[in-house]
DNA sequence: CGTAACTTTGAGACGTGTCAAATAGCGTGG
DNA sequence: CCACGCTATTTGACACGTCTCAAAGTTACG
């Protein structure tokens, strides 16, 4: 469970135990354990760091004004989260499974992106793919119908692990629900049809597998 | 029209004419006219340029994969858009009515971004801006009915307009409704409801009165 | 004025939400 | 190890809102 991938940094950003590379910077941070649910920042609250997932996972939720949640973004091992300009937090941070994550200073961030050109650019790549991801669930929020946002969903969690036919989801259907903005009981229906139309099987309802992928992107288009 | 106003720089994101200013640089650009639906640029195009509205309005938009039209955001005078570190653009641009735009060379501010700091973080600033953007809009079209959509929508452009009380829109139904996700029709239905709860007059289709913000605001709430 | 585009209104179909209840899974303590 | 109780998930019946299709009305513009 220790020896996390100490692979070179591939890209702007990537990943070194107990630290978050962010350029060519590698910034020295924390490792914290948070029990599932446990609220690892709140709304509102001042940004003091930006993490990263080493094990478990992490949603990032907001609430509308009469109270429905809105997940924001699921976030898995090797993903940064919590970085924000403002001073203050745009949306609170829960994990969703007990997990450890790398906590760095926002200051040491803050600074080297002052200091280093790099670095900035590091940044605004990040703030890009946020936005680029931002977009594309507004698309499929906006534009698709329950049973081809749970197929998108299913295939972009595909792509993110790696492990393009056995899928363990971290998170319930509730999560699901609230991330696609659909009721528990429209995304068990989805998950149900898919499994009657040979495009998946469930196993357990949190273990996946994806048994025609081509069918599930046919779904994910309609 | 021509005479270079030298306003001091008042946020990371100014303006001047013919000329587009991030953080403490000022780029020189050229003016140019767009008709009305004329494309600016379209998806997947290389981004050469990054544009600013003199006047007029501007529709960034995209495509689902079953070619539902998804509009992006409008972008209206004092606007930037166009700006992607990618070497594609993500989404097309039209032109919602004739208007003037402002077009600097990308590569200026690429270059200007590796050499000075202040246009770097005046860049992710701009990200972050739009980021949020976009995350709101993924809320309201998650989390909101017809009605509340454009109760928030007509909000917004208040706000932009720096006129509480009198709007013109710029834009058709259906450009509103392929901005919130609904069909033309239910966007019509929402402004005669709006229109007989004496929330707004509209005394042309396109001209909006604000009779009762809070009634808009309790609307947009719902 | 005449024509085309845009907007509004109406009636019915369809999909998702709501409410309710049954079932399965899981950790806890006996 | 089993029994219990809690939570998560699934399933069903019905209500409600938005989409679809159709048509009338309005506006803009040649």
């Amino acid at each position: 469970m220790r020896d996390l991938q100490t692979e070179l940094c591939g890209g702007p950003v990537s990943r070194h135990d107990d630290a978050i590379s962010i350029g060519p910077k590698a910034f020295p941070g924390t490792r914290m354990r948070f029990a599932r649910n446990e609220e690892v920042f709140g709304e509102s609250e001042p940004v003091n760091h930006v993490y990263r997932v080493v094990s478990g996972a992490v949603r990032t939720i907001r609430f509308t004004s009469d109270g429905r949640r809105q997940i924001v973004a699921f976030h898995l091992p090797g993903d940064l989260f919590g970085f924000e300009l403002g001073a203050a937090h745009g949306f609170s941070a829960e994990a969703i499974a007990d997990c450890e994550l790398v906590l760095v200073r926002r200051s040491l961030i803050e600074k080297a992106a002052t200091e280093s050109l790099d670095v900035a650019r590091a940044l605004l790549q990040l703030a890009s793919d946020e936005l680029h991801d931002a977009r594309e669930h507004a698309l499929v929020l906006g534009r698709k119908g329950a049973g081809e946002r749970v197929a998108a969903f299913l295939l972009s969690l595909a792509e993110r692990n790696r492990t393009d036919k056995e899928l363990d989801l971290p998170m319930s259907r509730a999560d699901i629900a609230d991330y696609l903005a659909l009721t528990i009981e429209t995304v068990s229906r989805a998950f149900t049809q898919m499994e009657r139309d040979h495009a998946i099987a469930l196993p357990t309802s949190r273990h996946v597998v994806v048994r025609s992928r081509s069918a599930l992107e046919q779904l994910q288009a309609a």
